[in-house]
DNA sequence: ATGAAAGCGCTAACAC
DNA sequence: GTGTTAGCGCTTTCAT
């Protein structure tokens, strides 16, 4: 339970005075090699380490701290983010404080509020659905804040680190197009996500320049989780015109899909936005949009880190690359 | 890029002292209740918030930060732990620092030290091999610190939170035994981490228990990752004296053998501790040693907030419960 | 019930 | 090259 030391006690010990110790803990240049040696020696005996609380209290000297505010830490998804921006922050001497959202507007709020509290230096937030009304300037009073996956609002106030979920799903797509496939089914979440409204465009494009007709029965919305995308793929199989091919805006839903057809021992075409582990083991002609999720982190903390040291561009729109993966191809 | 309002502003623009305003804060009980509704009124108007910074800089006003480290935030594991800290944390008052260490010993020191300048309640780790050296009572100057996963030493001089790694590796080996296998593999990862030694341990106390004799061309050690495990697989099915049944001490590995089994289009029964999301998916007997990676982080945390406020009882080691699931058997 | 003043650990401005 | 002083935003005696 021995205190922490502080500068005076190493001054005291050093026989120097508290701004000498300060010199030499910040790597200043005007002090006798003599003098730093003697202090240096001090701060290691009692290893003293600057409290970096008491530093950022003053003014102009932001705190190394960003706060990220994810929809659910838990989630590979968001976690690779996070470790994205964990990253590139710690090689820029920056920490990390991470917390989930669960896709409520009112928690996000109060945590961003609280991270403010905590005086970070800035913000990463993949936002929830209603974000824009309250992620607002007037909150936010100055500190710089990216968001990733998807904008706060449009057009957006905010820098902005976005997949090209567009184009992966025209290219999955027209993979399936090129493979043989006219009736391709199509299963998304919630419509109002962003991301999902986005791979739903880019399937509607993919028909579109093929040629062919998108069919209201072939496309299923409003659905949520593994375990609806499961009754939605049963609900797409028991009809009469019955797609040759699924495409599911993202892999929790390719999750139900898959299981579904495993549970009616059916093979059909599927391709997913989002690449996952077991893919290789599945025995179905599968057709993925990948990506490194993590790059979507590194990208979004290097655009923070250029609005804490000053930049005022206006906000940017950031689009991370996606590629085709197709299980058991040679590439 | 308004300043943030203080309490010297609220206190000049409500007419009342700096101490008032802070009594209204804190909900201090000696305050007319006009005085603290006009107070609360310029609070509110300015949109004052107080700086969490400043506050714990006073003396025994510790911070509301808890850090974490952790092997890598981007593994499901980890981040699942994460999350139920951060769940605890939260309804606590407090904020979480995520870093990974990357499993070196030296990165985990610098995380730690780090955490500590910026002068967290406490530390939450899931420490690497050889922490033992460097995490010492020394580097924590009475800040508490909970290890979970694995324990930084032995007897530990830390809290820890573990599971039952040789009760569940048990489990899983004596069903298979009593599902006829006589002559069951082990595959497991590095020989010195504690988790695979524990697991390791079970599966050789199921064999005893059972009355088999533990053969060594059948446990093979010292592999890492996925890869590994994958030509350990090919090498335990090359043998004269094949394997009917492979026990993989978590789910790295057990991702390796699946991979082996699908190339050599091979059928066999699986055990595996860590559960996953594609179990019931993949055509392989499998038997899973399943639990909630969350709840490891809820109770680390909380006894990590029982020790931030002031418990002083010896160190603690939590057992958290394993279960086994059978994908497809009725339960 | 309210306020004045000291001080937490540090850095910046300005001596010497 | 080195030291003195003031002050960041807050809480804590101790007065009034």
């Amino acid at each position: 339970m021995n205190a922490r030391p502080t500068m005076q006690d190493v001054a005291r010990l050093a026989g120097v005075s508290i701004k000498t110790v300060s010199r030499v803990v910040n790597n200043e240049p005007r002090v006798d090699p003599d003098t730093r040696a003697r202090v240096q020696a001090t701060i290691d005996e009692l290893g003293f380490r600057r409290n970096e609380q008491a530093r950022s209290l003053r003014p102009g000297q932001s705190s190394s701290l960003i706060g990220l505010v994810s929809g659910d830490l838990g989630n590979p998804f968001y976690s690779a983010i996070a470790r994205g921006i964990e990253e590139v922050a710690y090689e820029h001497g920056h920490l990390l404080l991470t917390a989930s959202s669960e896709e409520q507007p009112a928690r996000e709020r109060q945590l961003l509020e609280t991270y403010l509290q905590h005086n970070v230096a800035g913000l990463i937030v993949a936002p929830t659905l209603d974000a824009a009304h309250t992620i607002t300037p007037e909150l936010l009073r100055g500190v710089p804040l990216v968001s990733v996956d998807r904008p706060v609002s449009d057009p957006d106030p905010f820098d902005t680190v976005l997949l090209d979920n567009r184009a992966g799903a025209y290219r999955a797509v027209t993979h399936l197009i090129h493979d043989g496939h006219t009736r391709i089914g199509i299963i998304d979440g919630n419509p109002r996500v962003y991301t999902g409204q986005e791979r739903t465009a880019g399937y509607l494009n993919a028909l579109r320049d093929a040629g062919l007709t998108p069919h209201p029965n072939l496309m299923i919305h409003g659905h949520h989780g593994a375990q609806h995308a499961e009754q939605a793929t049963h609900q797409l199989l028991s009809q009469d015109q019955r797609p040759s091919a699924i495409f599911a805006t993202n892999n929790r839903i390719a999750t139900g899909v898959i299981r579904a057809l495993h549970a009616r021992r059916r093979t059909l075409a599927v391709a997913s936005f989002d690449d996952f582990e077991f893919a290789d083991v599945i025995n179905l002609p599968l057709t993925l949009v990948s990506y490194d999720a993590m790059d979507l982190g590194r990208a979004a903390a290097r655009r923070l880190l250029q609005r804490i040291q000053g930049d005022t561009s206006p906000p940017q729109r950031l689009t991370q690359p996606v590629t085709l993966r197709v299980p058991g191809e040679a590439h």
